[in-house]
DNA sequence: GAATTATGATGAACCGGTTCATTGACTCCG
DNA sequence: CGGAGTCAATGAACCGGTTCATCATAATTC
């Protein structure tokens, strides 16, 4: 007698199906709301599962339907509040189509992206969505392209035929560049994250489309990419603020920056408001509550969860949909006490 | 033939076997790095799972081991900024090990609690940590102890033979108030979330023990509990300033609610500093940035997150180790600009 | 050199639901 | 009344690795 592995104790459909008197595929079927069951053995099957305390067990189902009712979710680095809205509300609206989350942090390096998205195929997840930390790297690219599961681009480029939803960063930059300038500020600094990825690529269109239309060149010295932590933002803004021609403006571009930004301006005394106008690239309640008021740019994180998530459950589904659809939620400026006019 | 479902095109141990010219047996051995293969059938078993492109199956691991290398962390609401920090590291802990992160929101219902629990049974997670919304819950409770895995608490109370991650409330409430009455204040009133969970109740302790050991008897109507969002904070401040005799100082226990209490002071004309003195429970960005700074109990939630997937993971070892463990993260007041002697 | 022991490899059973070809019972119709 | 058609229920095969009793071979001992 091979026995092997211990005798777990749990309750098996076996179990269900003798308590009951009916064969295992009928407690599946039960299970699985089958309609070709009766009512009556429906219930006693329900009787007999209650009666001893069954419970489904997911591995199982999934080993031979090969699919795991998981969602992965990779993202930078969820140390970003704001990101949290996304990830909520995407949560909710999974759970409620019977699905949970898995959730992992690249920390913007591909060869952890790639690892994840093995580690995604080994578990057999069903669908993932993810940030990219560059969408020209070739093996990340080669990575998604063989992945057998559908990929959603958080805020990314477009690469091949994967869904994407996107912020209007363009349109959010060109906005607050263009409020600068029309604020009479000639000299706007602009700090931005990584240039590889689409929003610092996107703030940086908008930037220079904001200037164009102006018909005024900006200075490149005044540009500060790489910008990903307040760290970075402390040291950015204090490199900008030494300058022999220091900027009169700065755009804040890079997301969850600010605080770094204000601690600089700070130190160095510069009043923010009559010193130097300060817009941040994305809206918080610092900016909202800082005195004076900061000048930001907003858009809906909850509604891109809500719709990232919705997206890849109908692309999960197999429904006949267009590949590479793209969604993109609106930005807006909201403008407050720390844009002022340039008093040159 | 019975056939059945879909022939899966990927590559299986069994392929893997005939490429090599080994049995299944010994393609899991190498796989799981059992020490009686001989180099060399390693190495061919090796290349041929390179040449084939082979990739484990976690799922059928899984069903046979019985365990599913997840771990579930399900808390309140995961829209807390600061939690995200608790978090990251726990997820990075994790996966060092090995494990995979599984995240859900409570959204502090004690019956999706319980649903989550059952959840995470019917997928063999092989770990839970999570916050409660209520220790005494006796459903709760009761799937607490049913659960088969090991359950780590966050921040919250002890029950039976749980492991916990704490946070010091009650000394850091403590520090808040016995500061405020140093300063001169009589009238501190203070905000709080639900009484029905760990960290409220124990600063609403420490409150007490900081009039008790000034020898004063703080006023009830002064307190406010149920505080669990920035716009339940914004109420609970306006009533507080709109009373005949409104508090002249503050304490903003409830985590993440410290801007909806700034708009209301902002909205009701009182300032900050001044008007009222005001220290909040959880240090932000906005707390050391705000005009004035604000005084804030500070704590290291990174360390919690760390130290909450270490003993879980030990747990999860099945190391011999005695029940009911408990590590408590200290609390420390950062005083700022915000709180200022009573100037009666 | 025969017997004993150590070591590596084998492959069928197993984990626990799901699926579907098959069976049995019952209905409908000419 | 017999044959075709319906419908519910059955249970063995299956999903893809893991395990361990068994076997083959090599090493060691006397």
């Amino acid at each position: 007698m091979p026995s092997h592995a211990p005798r777990s104790q749990t309750v098996k459909v076996k179990d269900v199906a003798r308590e009951a008197g009916v064969a295992v595929g009928t407690v599946s079927r039960v299970l699985n709301d089958h309609p070709a069951v009766t009512r009556e053995l429906r219930e006693r099957v329900e009787r007999a599962m209650a009666q001893l305390g069954y419970e489904v067990d997911v591995t199982a189902q999934s080993m031979r339907a090969g699919r795991s009712r998981l969602v992965a979710c990779a993202i930078r680095d969820f140390d970003i509040p704001r990101f949290a809205l996304f990830i909520k509300e995407a949560e909710a609206v999974l759970r409620e189509a019977g699905y949970t989350l898995l959730l992992a942090s690249t920390t913007n390096r591909p060869e952890i992206e790639i690892a994840l998205l093995r580690g995604f195929r080994r578990r057999r997840v069903d669908g993932v969505m993810m940030t990219l930390s560059d969408e020209q790297h070739r093996d990340v690219r080669e990575a998604l392209s063989e992945a057998p599961m559908p990929v959603l681009l958080i805020d990314r480029d477009r690469i091949e035929a994967l869904d994407r939803v996107t912020a209007d960063h363009r349109a959010g930059a060109r906005l607050a560049i263009s409020h600068l300038l029309g604020l009479g500020h000639r000299r706007i600094a602009m700090l931005v994250g990584d240039l590889k990825a689409f929003p610092s690529r996107s703030r940086l269109e908008g930037f220079r489309a904001a200037y164009a239309e102006a018909g005024i060149a900006p200075d490149p010295r005044l540009l500060r990419d790489d910008v990903l932590s307040s760290e970075d933002a402390y040291r950015a803004t204090a490199s900008l603020m030494s300058l022999a021609e220091p900027p009169t403006a700065l755009f804040v571009a890079a997301m969850d920056t600010l605080s770094g930004c204000l601690r600089a301006l700070r130190t160095m005394g510069v009043a923010v408001g009559d010193g130097i106008s300060v817009v941040a690239g994305s809206d918080s309640d610092l900016a909202e509550l800082y005195t004076p008021p900061i000048t930001a740019i907003a858009w809906d994180l909850s509604a891109m969860g809500r719709h990232a998530a919705t997206m890849l459950l109908e692309r999960m589904r197999g429904d006949e949909i267009e590949r590479g659809r793209g969604l993109t939620v609106p930005t807006e400026l909201i403008i407050r006490g720390s844009s002022r006019p340039f008093a040159g």
